[in-house]
DNA sequence: AACAAGTTCAACCGCTCGGGA
DNA sequence: GTCCCGAGCGGTTGAACTTGT
């Protein structure tokens, strides 16, 4: 026998309306929000008058209502810093739009998905024969792979040290990509010359490099007094805590750094070896703590936030 | 003009995680 | 400890739209 508060739950979920939101509903939403502001998203849905549960009205507002939304084309600009935070995090999607000015995670995903991918898999194609079975799927963490032109690669050759076979560097590189981290490691001068004894010994030191804690994925608070016309999407509103792109008037023009990038990476190749930094760290091996330390927090944020000040990344103003 | 095939993207689903009782 | 609930995330779906024939 169930309750009867049960049934009436079930009643309620049966009534729920699904699928897409009609401009009656975006209204309503959109109204309550701004007077009252964000709170339990089951509450919003009632108080609201809407027969949606808390989970579509929340994910309604996240991705479509939220009047500090950036609608429409990806900028090139935008496309190049998807495509490195994706070699660098993979499919955190939330992690990657927040290090995009008003972009949700919806929006990447889908842009990767339809887009970006297509891309990438023809920039293997064409750039590399042997590789053009492949799709382009970037390993899972920071072993994350780059696509770089030809020239660069001859380039990384000339700056490769002779004390480096080039049977050794192809095992960490193929033709047509490489591994970010190593430069990344490189870059804040972190020894790599201990690396393969251990992860361990690199996180601290990635603690004392600058490293503030920046906390992502709070969407902001509406203030409950914006009086501006529902329509006209002028709302006032705090900005993203986690949108640091364009709030910092920079972008990163990545493909004019592709040569400092493989540059200052392939300076290092010789002290690596062949040594892949995931296979160094165990970062194939998800969920492993290293010095109370796993994958998913050992300060990602801290890094991503320490690769947009790497002097390889020349900011642009973006207008 | 009509249809098929391909693409885009809003929305859903299932899962995990954290906080509170 | 565990149960419940809400928030958030990533994968997937399918309707709407676009392009090709």
């Amino acid at each position: 026998m169930r309750k009867p508060d049960m049934m009436g739950k079930d009643n309620i979920k049966s009534k729920l309306r699904k699928g897409l939101w009609s401009p009656e509903e975006d209204e309503k939403l959109i109204r309550h929000m701004l007077t009252n502001g964000q709170g339990c998203w089951s509450d919003i849905a009632r108080n609201a008058g809407l027969l949606r549960c808390g989970k579509s009205c929340r994910l309604r507002w996240i991705n479509y209502l939220r009047p500090d939304l950036k609608r429409g084309a990806f900028s090139p600009q935008e496309e190049d810093l998807i495509i490195q935070l994706h070699s660098l995090l993979g499919n955190r999607w939330s992690k990657i739009a927040a290090h995009l000015s008003r972009r949700t995670d919806n929006e990447i995903k889908n842009f990767w998905n339809s887009t970006l991918k297509k891309k990438m898999k023809m920039n293997t194609s064409t750039t590399s024969p042997n590789n053009s079975n492949e799709s382009y799927e970037p390993n899972d963490i920071l072993g994350g792979i780059m696509p770089i032109n030809e020239h660069d690669l001859i380039t990384m050759c000339m700056d490769c040290s002779t004390s480096t076979s080039s049977s050794s560097m192809q095992s960490m590189v193929s033709a047509d990509q490489f591994d970010p981290f190593s430069m990344l490691i490189k870059n804040n001068h972190y020894d790599m010359t201990n690396v393969s004894a251990g992860f361990h010994e690199i996180a601290p030191c990635m603690n004392q490099v600058g490293m503030v804690e920046r906390h992502h994925g709070n969407y902001g608070i509406l203030e409950p007094n914006n009086k501006m016309g529902l329509l006209e999407r002028e709302f006032s509103l705090p900005t993203l805590e986690s949108r640091n792109i364009e709030e910092n008037s920079a972008l990163i023009d990545v493909k004019s750094h592709n040569n400092h990038f493989t540059n200052s990476c392939f300076n290092n190749i010789n002290r690596i070896q062949s040594s892949k930094v995931e296979d160094l760290f165990g970062f194939g091996n998800h969920g492993h703590r290293v010095e109370n330390l796993t994958m998913g927090e050992w300060d990602l944020e801290c890094l991503m936030q320490d690769i947009f000040s790497f002097p390889f990344l020349d900011f642009q103003v973006d207008q």
